[in-house]
DNA sequence: TGAGTAGTACTGACTGGTTGGTCCTAATGA
DNA sequence: TCATTAGGACCAACCAGTCAGTACTACTCA
């Protein structure tokens, strides 16, 4: 493994624990045992390292969350949004979760201090609301879902709950707290938003069979 | 105004802003116009400053969201949590929204790195979640909600999506987020959890000649 | 074939500035 | 008189970034 390889991975780790702000550029060199100068040798700066993890930060969770869930063409949109939901959901409990959502703990972090940050993780958040929406909507002319709310503004509302039930796990500590709120988002899409008579029977047996295990490396 | 106030008020202001860590003592000190060695014969450490700006914080939040709305003897439990999504709402779109909730904000920071301020927030957002659900259980004695799902869940639900809509606002600088998803809050209660024909009327009018203009003093 | 060159990755030492906190003395105002 | 405040100097540790140099490999060309 290069060091360039080394320095990414274990900075995307320690800024998901301690922050960027919070994490020095030696805090991360002392784990990557690599010298400052041949970091320098990599990254103009921290800055330029910051983009560096985000972007690898956002291919791992494509690859780990959106590509078998909401890009997943052998699913339906309803099979495409509980794949989400469950996705989310394995994150949230894991290890991992205990520290937060990384993309919204870089939000909350850095969007009111450094606009160019901002806008990536606004870009970000978009492009996820953008591909429930789609399912929301796909769902909808299949008949699946009722007409009577914005789809966009339901994909808004379940991207907002899953960053909020992060930061509760955090908080409290309480990798339940996930399952709770999974739960809750299940209940209303089958109680409220879904037709009657319109949910996916035996919902988890279907889902554990398509989805590949996730090829994931460095982040976790 | 003592010099002990005024660092508190500019602490709160530069913590929500900038975040605890990367918000030097010396520049709440420039802003404050109060000298280094007078901060510590107030404050022991800048960790004790951290604690006391977070009791303020409380104090202003109970007065201006919670005394109104959730402990609000003259509103009924449909109305108290309506009183509470409004003051959500006002406070959101406020230009103060912009930097997030001051709460979530701190949690997210310091949870994982700080494990006594962690508890104190832990203890802040269930004490939120526990008047939310006591409004819950009240409503559906009163016959106002279904009684599916446990009151503390939807509590908990509640108070997760607003802390996921400040953090969408705050990233995306977009306040109406936050007018979406209260809305989105609105119409699952009223088109889910609520027995039909139980809405409040005029839900709007009621509420705004009860809510006294609330006391708020430094922390805006 | 070997000197010279370019490119890549890496190093130790260094820079100027910042940070939370300490200590001491003196002044002010109720 | 004493609580509060100011001012100043200082400390060790930390911070992002700089600089001149080294080692190695591959390539070029006389």
């Amino acid at each position: 493994m290069s060091a360039k390889q080394k320095i990414l991975i274990e900075a995307a780790k320690l800024i998901h624990t301690k922050g960027f702000n919070n994490t020095s550029i030696q805090d991360i060199l002392d784990i990557a045992s690599v010298t400052k100068s041949n970091f320098y040798y990599h990254f103009d700066s921290k800055e330029q390292l910051g983009f560096e993890v985000l972007t690898g930060r956002m291919q791992w969770f494509y690859g780990r969350v959106i590509e078998p869930s909401l890009d997943n063409p052998a699913l339906n949109p309803l099979q495409r949004i509980y794949a989400f939901l469950d996705g989310i959901l394995a994150l949230g409990t894991s290890p991992l979760g205990e520290l937060g959502c990384p993309f919204g703990n870089l939000a909350q972090e850095m969007s009111a201090i450094h606009e160019p940050l901002r806008q990536a993780l606004s870009a970000f958040f978009r492009a996820g609301a953008d591909r429930l929406e789609h399912c929301f909507e796909e769902g909808k002319q299949a008949g699946i879902f009722r007409e009577q709310l914005p789809s966009s503004q339901i994909a808004e509302f379940v991207l907002a709950q899953t960053q909020g039930m992060f930061l509760l796990r955090k908080t409290h500590k309480d990798p339940q707290i996930m399952e709770r709120n999974i739960d809750m988002l299940h209940q209303l899409i089958e109680g409220w938003l879904t037709h009657e008579g319109k949910q996916a029977t035996n919902r988890q047996e279907e889902i554990r069979e398509t989805l590949p295990e996730p090829k994931t490396e460095g982040f976790e």
